[in-house]
DNA sequence: CGCGACGTTGATTTGCCTCAACGATTGTGG
DNA sequence: CCACAATCGTTGAGGCAAATCAACGTCGCG
């Protein structure tokens, strides 16, 4: 079932009656997405919610000089969206693409409008889900703010050593903030160093 | 009433009956907090949520290196909480302190629990809430992403007019992640060029 | 008054970027 | 299946943004 997987995620969140979980699950549409194809394009509006089952994807915006920053990365039993373009209704000014042929499952913004209103604990688990998020992009603005790149890049790499290995440095270097020439240099420092 | 600002607040982000409205108000308590004084200090566990009534705090962190990191400023109509230690019973390792003498909420843990349980529309608020705030972060991410130190001192005080002339350069200087130096040389070029 | 924090400035250094070039790898169409 | 294009990682030279360090006058405050 492309759902248990979801199940759990959410029973690790919170306590939750089985026929809510159901409730829940049913609304997820399981669906396979080729690699390279854009789940979402700047100037959309976010329709969905997604919850990766397998594969990869990336999220990035396309700054004034036209380069791609590669905002977060999103894996199994992660989740995928635009939040800002999803609840207000907004074109959105992210692009969220396949890395790999992956598997997601997603709900419809209308969806997700009648959980909250017929499944109350939805609130609570996205509650839960949105607060944790939030620690997780303060932690990260204060990694920016107080280490170097090199620093940064050890960070990622023993931090999530699953997904970097998935990654090309090219990549890697735009999550980072950093060019992907210097990434390199830092390669080649840790390299000799060692 | 104390209460009133935070009233106006709440209902700007859901609809909800005055009588839970009243329920939630009544857990927080008013405070006067002196200028200088730490409502919380690393190492300790955050055991308040507050909302500032008037005047201003800082949020910061100290880095391995010693220096100061203001991660937000939190004026009138704002919040103030270390949310992951707040809601993971941890030791935090944030610092906020009351740049002038200030008003505010403050909930205990304790009572904020019993809130999620006995106002259910409470889930509801505060899953907006924070959902509001991970977008505000995240565009944050990305304007340190992608503009230079300059532009996001413009962004900065033309955004929070009202927050940035409470400030010092040096405190504009931290939150922008730049030294308060270079933030001197970035305004005597706007004063030349213009 | 004197002290400490502040904003400013200059000289120097450093972290990181830009641009250009190269071989290696991957992928793709003929 | 191979040839070609595209993308990748690497490297070097040079440049720029921002940090560091040190010094100075100013201001508010005890």
């Amino acid at each position: 079932m492309p759902q248990d997987r979801l199940k759990e995620h959410i029973r690790g969140i919170i306590q939750i009656p089985e026929a809510d979980l159901e409730a829940i699950c049913a609304c997820f549409q399981p669906q396979t997405v080729e690699k390279g194809t854009f789940l979402l394009r700047h100037g959309q509006i976010c329709n969905f919610e997604g919850f990766v089952l397998e594969g990869c994807f990336r999220t990035f915006i396309i700054d004034e000089a036209g380069r791609e920053n590669i905002l977060h990365f999103s894996v199994r039993d992660w989740w995928l969206m635009d939040i800002d373009s999803f609840m207000n209704r907004r074109p959105s000014d992210l692009n969220i693409q396949a890395l790999e042929t992956s598997k997601v499952l997603l709900i419809s913004q209308s969806d997700k409008q009648s959980l909250y209103q017929e499944v109350p604990i939805v609130e609570k688990l996205f509650r839960g889900m949105f607060q944790k998020a939030l620690v997780a992009w303060q932690r990260r603005l204060i990694r920016n703010h107080c280490l170097t790149a090199k620093e940064r890049y050890h960070h990622f790499i023993n931090t999530y050593p699953e997904i970097s290995s998935k990654l090309t440095d090219r990549q890697i270097a735009s999550y980072l903030g950093i060019t992907h020439e210097f990434l390199s240099k830092i390669k080649r420092e840790i390299r000799t160093r060692t």
